[in-house]
RNA sequence: GGGCGCAUAGCUCAGUGGUAGAGCACUCGCCUUACAAGCGAGGGGUCACUGGUUCGAACCCAGUUGCGCCCA
C-alpha cells in the first residue's frame, strides 16, 4: 500500500499545472537529444512559422500532431529531436515594417537599404517570434537549444553555398522573362505566390485592320493593345488563311503588325484570332519568341502606362476604359460582354492584381531537380501520407516551370552575384572576397523566402559543415505539414535536399522519409475560418479556458490523414471533460491505494476483471502503435478515449469498487478478500500507469501531473512507451491477451445492461436497492461474478418477504426482482413488445437469406451458419417474449 | 477548360462485400460515497439519385445531380 497518498482536488485545473510543468521539462533537458546517444534518431523540423506570425489554430493543429509523434518516439527510446525556428518571411515582414514606417510618414527609401534592414532586424528582435513563446503554452517539446532562423549566420552560409553550387552547375541563371509582378509590393513573384480568383471583368471584341484585311480579336485587357505586336491565328484556320503573313493596322497607334500562324491558338475560342502582347502576357511572350516578334513595354513597375500618347501616365485600370472609349470612337468595338467572369491573378501577400511583366530575373532551372524530387517519391524513398496526395505532388513536380527566385526587396538573402565594370558576372561563395577594384556592384535583389526554407531540413543541422547533428539527425524522419504548402515547401525541400545532400547517397540524401499531410482547421459547420467571416478560433483563448490538453485533443481527434478538421467550442469542452475524467479516475485510484510499478500477481491471483482490463490494454496498445505508424491521429484519440472512458472508468473501476472497499463477497474468508484487493490495487495502478503513458503524447500536461502522482516517478515525458520501442531499448513487459476473461466480462456487461434497461423502464431510481435472485447463474460463465453483478446493479440478497414481481432474462440468467411497488405492467408490456418486434425482424431477415438457395450454396459456410444461429436465437426470443407477454396481467383496457 | 475528391443521424465525421457507428446536440430518470465537466436508459439514418456486377452493395463499376479543392 502506498504510504504517501496524494490528495487531488475534484476538478482538474490546467492553468495551475501547465506552465509549471513545461518549464520543468525544459529545465530538465528532456527535449535536447545528445547526438552521441547510441539509440536511433528521430527528427522533425518545424515548418518554420513566419517571424511576423502568431499562433493560430492551424499551427496548433500542426504542432499537436508533430508533438505527439515526437513525444511517443522519445518514450520509445529514440533520441528525438524537434527542431524549432522561424522564417524571415521576406515580403510579409518587409510589409509590416514598411507599414510601421508609413505611420511616421516614411518609406524605406527615406532610410536607405542598410538602415532599413537594420530596422527590420530590430523589429525581429523586439516583436518577432511571439509565436515561439506561444508554442510553450501548447506544450511543444521542441529543443530550444537548437532554435534557428532562416536569416541567421549559419543559414545565410547555407544559402550562399547552395546558390553558388547551383550557379556553377548551370542550374541558376538570369534571364529576361515574363514574370508575375506585384505593382504594389514592386517585386517579382513566383507562380505559386499568385492566387487566382474568378473576377468580374469584361470581354471586348475589337476589329483590327480594315476592309479585306480586318480581323476581330477578343480581350479582357483592352489597354494592353497598345503593346500588341501581332495577331495570331491557328495555322489550319481557313477563315484567316489569306491574312497570315500580311500586316494589318493596329488601331490608335498607327503601327502595322503582322498576322502570324501559331498552333497554340485555339480556333474554337472567340473569333479564333488573338492579339499578341509579348511584353505583358506569358502566353503571348511565348508566341512572340516563336515568331521573333518585338516586345513593346507599355507599363512601368507601378502599372502606369508609359506608351507615348494620350494614355501615358494613366494607371492600368484607368487606361482600360479610356482605351475602350477611344476604340469605340473609332467604331472598332464589335461587341462587349460585361460582366465577364474570368480568372485573375492576385498577389498572395497583398491581394493586388498581378501584372505579367517582362523583366530580368534570376531563375532556378528546375527540370533535373524536379525529376529527382519526383523519383524519390516514385521509388519509395519518401512516402507521402495519405497516398492520394502523391498524385498532386507528381502533377506539380512533373510539370514545373522554372522558379523565379529574385525579389526586388531589401529584406532577405541578397543574391551573391557581383557585376563588373566590363560586364563581368561573378557568383561568390560564402568564403570568397568580393572582387576588388572600382565599378563592381552587387546584385540588388534578394532571394525568394522559400529559397532558404527549402534548405531548412539540413541547413538547420549545420550544413554545409559536416556536423555531428547533420550526420545524426539527417535525413529527418517525418515532415508534418498542411497540404496547402505541398508545392511551396515540400517539393522544394525535396529538390534542394536531394541536390545538396547528394553525397549521402540515394537513401541518405532525402530531406525526410515520410510526409504526413494534414488539412485545414474549419469551424463547426465545416466552413473555412476567416477573419471576415468572424469564425476564427484563437488557440490561446482555448488554452486559457479549456487547457492546452483539451485544445490539443480536440484538434488531434479530428485529424484524419490529409483531412480538414472541424472544431467548435462544444467539442473542446468535451475534450476538457475527458481530461477531467482522467483526473478523477486517477483520484479514485489514489484514494483506493492503487500501486504502480510492482510486478503483477500471477494470473491465478487476479480476478477476471483484472485480467480483462489488462488484456484490453494489450490490444489497445497494439492498436495505437499501428495507428501511429499510419498517422491516424483521429483514430488514436478515438481508441484511447473509448478505452479510458467506457472500459476503464465505466466498467473496470465500477467492477473494482466492491473488491477495493472490501465488501465481503458471498464466498471465501476475509483474508482472501484482502489478497484480492491487493491484486486489484496492483492492476489498477499498472493499468492507469500505462494508460497515462499512452495518452501522454496527445495530452502531455494532465498525464504528467497524474502519472507522477500515481507512480511517484520523475516524469512521464521520459517514461517508457508501453508498446513498441526502438531497437536495442528495453520496453515494458508485454501484457497478455486473455480471450477467456474478455468473453466473461462481455457477458457480464450484457447482463448488467439488460437489467439496467429493465430498471430504467420500470422507473426504479439508480440508487434504489432491489432484492433479487439470479436464478441459474451458477450454470453460466458468470457464476463467479454474482457479487460484482449485484454491486453494479444494486441488487440485494432476497429477504424473507421476497416476492418476485419482475424478471429479466439474459446470458442464460433469469434475474427475478422484487420491485417494492409492484410491476409497472404497461412499461413492461411496452418493453417486451419492442423486444418482440426486434426479434421478429431478426427472424425475417435471417429467413429471407436462408430461403434463397443461391445464398446457401454460394455464401461462405461461416456466413450461412451465422444466419442459422441468428434465426434460432431470434426464434427462441420470440417464444420467450410471447409467453412473458401472455403471462402479464391484462391491462386496464 | 484540365485534374482530384466528397455526398452516411440535427451538426461534424468514421466506416474499402455479410444485421449502419462515434463525438456533440436531443428525450427520460438520477447529486448511486472518483467525477453533475458526472451516472444510467432511450429516440433518431430507404448511407444523394439511376442503373449494373454479386448469393449479398454505404462499400465495387457506369452514368446523373449537387458541393469542395488544386491547376490553367
Amino acid at each position: 500500500m502506498t504510504s504517501e497518498r496524494v490528495q487531488l482536488p475534484a476538478q482538474y485545473s490546467p492553468g495551475e499545472v501547465e506552465s509549471r510543468r513545461y518549464e520543468a521539462w525544459v529545465a530538465a533537458g528532456y527535449f535536447t537529444p545528445d547526438p552521441a546517444n547510441p539509440a536511433p534518431a528521430f527528427t522533425i523540423v518545424i515548418p518554420p512559422p513566419n517571424v511576423t506570425g502568431s499562433l493560430h489554430i492551424g499551427h496548433a493543429l500542426d504542432h499537436t500532431l508533430i508533438d505527439a509523434l515526437v513525444r511517443r518516439r522519445r518514450m520509445q527510446g529514440y533520441k528525438a529531436l524537434w527542431l524549432p525556428g522561424m522564417d524571415h518571411a521576406g515580403i510579409a515582414t518587409q510589409n509590416v515594417v514598411e507599414r510601421e514606417l508609413a505611420r511616421d510618414g516614411l518609406s524605406r527609401h527615406d532610410l536607405g537599404r542598410e538602415a532599413f534592414v537594420e530596422r527590420v532586424w530590430q523589429w525581429k528582435t523586439e516583436s518577432g517570434g511571439r509565436i515561439l513563446g506561444q508554442m510553450r503554452r501548447l506544450g511543444d517539446s521542441v529543443d530550444w537549444t537548437r532554435e534557428r532562423f532562416t536569416m541567421d549566420a549559419g543559414l545565410s552560409r547555407a544559402v550562399q553555398t547552395i546558390f553558388k553550387r547551383l550557379y556553377d552547375d548551370g542550374l541558376i541563371y538570369r534571364a529576361q522573362r515574363i514574370i508575375n509582378w506585384c505593382p504594389r509590393c514592386l517585386t517579382a513573384l513566383s507562380d505559386i505566390e499568385v492566387d487566382h480568383t474568378d473576377d468580374e471583368g469584361e470581354l471586348v471584341s475589337i476589329r483590327y485592320g480594315d476592309g479585306d484585311d480586318q480581323i476581330v480579336v477578343a480581350t479582357t485587357r483592352v489597354e494592353t493593345m497598345l503593346g500588341d505586336t501581332a495577331v495570331a491565328v491557328h495555322p489550319d484556320d481557313p477563315r484567316y488563311a489569306h491574312l497570315v503573313g500580311r500586316e494589318i493596322e493596329l488601331p490608335l497607334t498607327g503601327r502595322q503588325i503582322p498576322v502570324v500562324a501559331d498552333p497554340h491558338v485555339d480556333p474554337e475560342f472567340g473569333t479564333g484570332a488573338v492579339k499578341v502582347t509579348p511584353a505583358h502576357d506569358p502566353n503571348d511572350f511565348e508566341i512572340g519568341r516563336r515568331h521573333g516578334l518585338p516586345s513593346v513595354v507599355i507599363m512601368d513597375e507601378r502599372g502606369v502606362i508609359t506608351a507615348p500618347g494620350p494614355f501615358q501616365g494613366l494607371d492600368r485600370f484607368e487606361a482600360r476604359p479610356a482605351v475602350l472609349a477611344a476604340l469605340r470612337a473609332e467604331r472598332r468595338v464589335v461587341s462587349e460582354r460585361r460582366p465577364y467572369l474570368h480568372a485573375v491573378g492576385h498577389c498572395s501577400r497583398c491581394g493586388t492584381t498581378v501584372e505579367p511583366r517582362l523583366s530580368l530575373q534570376w531563375f532556378v532551372k528546375v527540370a533535373p531537380l524536379a525529376k529527382a524530387a519526383g523519383d524519390a517519391v516514385r521509388d519509395g524513398r519518401v512516402r507521402i501520407y495519405p497516398q492520394e496526395m502523391a498524385a498532386r505532388y507528381f502533377d506539380w513536380v512533373d510539370d514545373m516551370h522554372d522558379w523565379c527566385i529574385s525579389r526586388q526587396l531589401w529584406w532577405g538573402h541578397r543574391i551573391p552575384v557581383w557585376y563588373g565594370p566590363g560586364g563581368q558576372v561573378v557568383c561568390l561563395g560564402p568564403d570568397d572576397e568580393p572582387p576588388a577594384g572600382d565599378g563592381w556592384e552587387r546584385d540588388a535583389d534578394v532571394l525568394d523566402t522559400w529559397f532558404s526554407s527549402a534548405l531548412w531540413p539540413f541547413s538547420t543541422l549545420g550544413w554545409p559543415e559536416d556536423t555531428a547533428d547533420l550526420r545524426t539527425f539527417y535525413p529527418t524522419s517525418v515532415l508534418v505539414t498542411g497540404y496547402d504548402i505541398l508545392f511551396f515547401w515540400v517539393a522544394r525541400m525535396m529538390m534542394f535536399g536531394l541536390y545538396a545532400m547528394a553525397p549521402a547517397g540515394p537513401e541518405g540524401s532525402v530531406p525526410f522519409r515520410q510526409v504526413a499531410l494534414h488539412g485545414l482547421v474549419r469551424d463547426q459547420f465545416g466552413k473555412k475560418m476567416s477573419k471576415t467571416r468572424g469564425n476564427t478560433v484563437d488557440p490561446l483563448d482555448w488554452i486559457d479556458r479549456f487547457g492546452a490538453d483539451a485544445t490539443r485533443f480536440t484538434l488531434a481527434r479530428g485529424a484524419t490523414p490529409g483531412g480538414d478538421v472541424a472544431v467548435s467550442e462544444e467539442w473542446v469542452a468535451g475534450a476538457r471533460n475527458f481530461c477531467n475524467k482522467l483526473w478523477n479516475a486517477a483520484r479514485f485510484a489514489l484514494l483506493n491505494g492503487a500501486v504502480a510499478g510492482r510486478p503483477l500477481p500471477s494470473d491465478s491471483e487476479l480476478a477476471t476483471a483484472d485480467r480483462w482490463i489488462l488484456s484490453r490494454l494489450a490490444e489497445v496498445t497494439a492498436e495505437v502503435d499501428e495507428l501511429y505508424e499510419q498517422f491516424e491521429f483521429a483514430k488514436i484519440c478515438d481508441v484511447l478515449y473509448h478505452f479510458a472512458w467506457d472500459e476503464f472508468c465505466d466498467w473496470y473501476l465500477e467492477l473494482a469498487k466492491p473488491v477495493l472497499t472490501n465488501v465481503p463477497s458471498s464466498t471465501g474468508p476475509a483474508g482472501q478478500d484482502e489478497a484480492a484487493a491487493q491484486a486489484t490495487r496492483c492492476v489498477l495502478g499498472e493499468a492507469l500507469d500505462r494508460l497515462l503513458r499512452l495518452l501522454h503524447p496527445v495530452l502531455p500536461f494532465v498525464t504528467e501531473e497524474l502519472w507522477i502522482a500515481v507512480t511517484g516517478g520523475e516524469s512521464v515525458v521520459m517514461a517508457r512507451w508501453p508498446g513498441e520501442v526502438a531497437e536495442g531499448v528495453c520496453g515494458l513487459p508485454r501484457l497478455a491477451v486473455d480471450t477467456g476473461a474478455e468473453a466473461e466480462i462481455t457477458s457480464l456487461m450484457r447482463l448488467v445492461t439488460e437489467v439496467r434497461r429493465f430498471r430504467s423502464d420500470q422507473g426504479l431510481r439508480p440508487g434504489q436497492q432491489v432484492p433479487a435472485v439470479l436464478a441459474g447463474i451458477g450454470e453460466t460463465r458468470l457464476a463467479r461474478h454474482e457479487a460484482r453483478i449485484r454491486s453494479l446493479l444494486r441488487l440485494t440478497e432476497p429477504g424473507d418477504r421476497f416476492v418476485p414481481t419482475g424478471s429479466v432474462q439474459a446470458e442464460g440468467v433469469v434475474v427475478e426482482l422484487d420491485t417494492a411497488a409492484g410491476l409497472d405492467v404497461e412499461a413492461e408490456r411496452k418493453r417486451l413488445t419492442k423486444d418482440l418486434a426486434t426479434a421478429r425482424a431478426d427472424i425475417e431477415a435471417a429467413e429471407r437469406k436462408l430461403a434463397s438457395s443461391s445464398f446457401v450454396e454460394r455464401a461462405p459456410a461461416q456466413i450461412v451458419a451465422k444466419n442459422r444461429e441468428r434465426l434460432a436465437a431470434a426464434q427462441g426470443e420470440v417464444r420467450r417474449l410471447t409467453e412473458r407477454l401472455a403471462a402479464l396481467p391484462s391491462g386496464p383496457s
